[in-house]
DNA sequence: AGCGGTTACGAAAGACGTAAGGATG
DNA sequence: CATCCTTACGTCTTTCGTAACCGCT
């Protein structure tokens, strides 16, 4: 066993095999011969003295143990970034990479001019911009922030609300002929598009005084793509319940009608997950800081305060 | 400028270093030569692009720089640690040096037997208690866990309560033979023992029914050693306010007394503090469980619930 | 003069890349 | 059979300790 050997670059090199899914690849990324990836992997389970990756001959997998160690690494690797960054002499700038995950409506919007607006401040910045509504494995899939609507499902991250959507129950002015105007009790009658997932098959809403109001709908059809949603109901196929950002131009244009305009639905937190770390890199802490701000300035998205 | 020395240990010779404030103690204490220690540092010195101590030939002093470096490092170092632990293949027990600063007069007493059961509890453990009431700079000492009563000066640790003192005004009984039953009013007349530093001078009291009450006592003496108080209210210098803990066993043999028991002053926080890692080391994290569990079982002082 | 930090030098350790070996889909 | 990981080997980099040098107190 090695003494001497850089312990973070071991973990550098760990961390990039896990998610290449290759020694070689690694390698390759880093600058190294595959012989010394390999060692420096061999050289990391000989001092923690546990198997990390499993191998056969054509593919590896993380053993539970490497899982484990992964998002501990990254988050020393993140540290050390930090650290560098913070001390360096020479002033640094925002640079660097930066893999962010975010929902797949907000983000090919608002979110996507925010992105971009971002990296054309910050050109050095090389931006990965991932659009995915799934719950991801943060810790394999090596991204540094993590945008994702309600609850982020791991524990093990910060969150850190960045925003929260207003939804309200719209209607094409079609549809909505023979009910004008919509009373509470009408409401419930009229066919509903569904935004997968839909909770329960039942909407609750709540109005400005705090009365509830929940009735199940008939749902003339579910999907879980929010631009679905949208088409069906501009054709009059149902109302739905969409958020504010979504449909402000069609509320203002009058291709839509706010059909309840004293009852909204639940508000969902817009969150961003990163990593714990003493400190933040540059480029994620400007980062949010830009989401922060942008997004409070999109209709329809309470700001949470900065922190 | 080097490119394969292990970058933790550069800081962890940095870091012990700065604790010694000698480079060849610190080369002594890690196992190295003088030379390399120096070579070290300067090392360290060369990648970051800046100055981070003074040498004068016979004496060494932190730059600014290397003053915020030495915080950052401590933390980057404490997360390895506990990555470390973690993830060793061979179940790490409970071990290593664990430095604890605390108050004088409660490390003294409730809280030496706590350390003490601790560190038998865990014999690999090596435990260095300092009692110390001054604010210490946390970054330059090198402890990993402060406690302190009251408000923790220093906005980059992570504060976390393990109790509040309730705090009670006794006297003597000899002191009061004049004003027996002491009432509300009475009680201003009262001279008063103060432990430093006393705030304003005045005592503020808050009844169980949440009323205040505040006067400007005559302060008889003034100490900031709690003993030096004591000694002076058992003789009957005056009436103190006093912590629940310090007092118990006075009251219950009545050599001392409750002489407002409806009333109390402001409960204090016992705050534990240390530096923000991802993870912590087990010897710490095991440390504040058993602080916490244990404080919880003294006299007056509340436990808040363990996180 | 003594203590502590820095620099020079030779020796030893070890990390790297190349290349060969072996296993799997 | 092509790909990918591992192992062996020779080279070369780099680090280490010793020891001489220099500056303060």
């Amino acid at each position: 066993m090695s003494k001497t050997l850089d312990r973070l670059s071991l973990l550098e090199t760990f961390v990039r095999i896990a998610e290449r899914g290759s020694i070689s690849g690694a390698a390759r990324d880093l600058g190294l011969s595959q012989a010394s990836a390999s060692r420096h992997l061999q050289e990391l389970e000989s001092r923690f003295g546990l198997q990390l990756m499993r191998r056969t001959t054509h593919s590896l997998a993380l053993t539970q143990a490497g899982l484990d160690l992964l998002r501990d690494a990254r988050s020393l690797l993140t540290g050390w970034d930090a650290l560098r960054e913070t001390h360096s002499g020479t002033d640094s700038a925002v640079r660097g990479p930066l893999k962010v995950v975010a929902p797949v409506a907000l983000g090919q919007l608002y979110l996507a001019d925010i992105a971009a607006d971002f990296q054309m401040a910050h050109p050095e910045v090389s931006l990965t911009w991932d659009l995915n509504d799934q719950p991801i494995r943060f810790a394999e899939v090596g991204c540094d922030c993590w945008i994702r609507i309600g609850r982020v499902p791991d524990e093990t991250l910060v969150i850190r609300e960045i925003g929260r959507v207003e939804r309200l129950v719209v209607a094409s002015p079609g549809l909505l002929a023979g009910f004008c105007p919509v009373t509470q009790d009408l409401v419930s009658g009229l066919p509903f598009v569904a935004l997968s997932p839909f909770e329960g098959g039942r909407i609750s809403l709540r109005d400005t005084q705090g009365r509830d109001l929940a009735f199940e709908p008939r749902i003339s059809m579910a999907t879980n793509n929010i631009f679905a949603v949208h088409r069906a109901v501009l054709k009059g196929a149902g109302a739905a319940i969409l958020p504010r950002w979504f449909v402000q131009a069609d509320l203002d244009n009058g291709r839509l009608t706010d059909i309840l305009p004293a009852w909204r639905a639940a508000e969902l937190r817009i969150n961003a997950a990163y990593l714990p770390a003493g400190r933040q890199p540059k480029r994620l802490s400007s980062f949010l800081r830009c989401v922060t701000d942008q997004v409070a300035l999109v209709p329809g998205i309470g700001a949470s305060e900065p922190r």
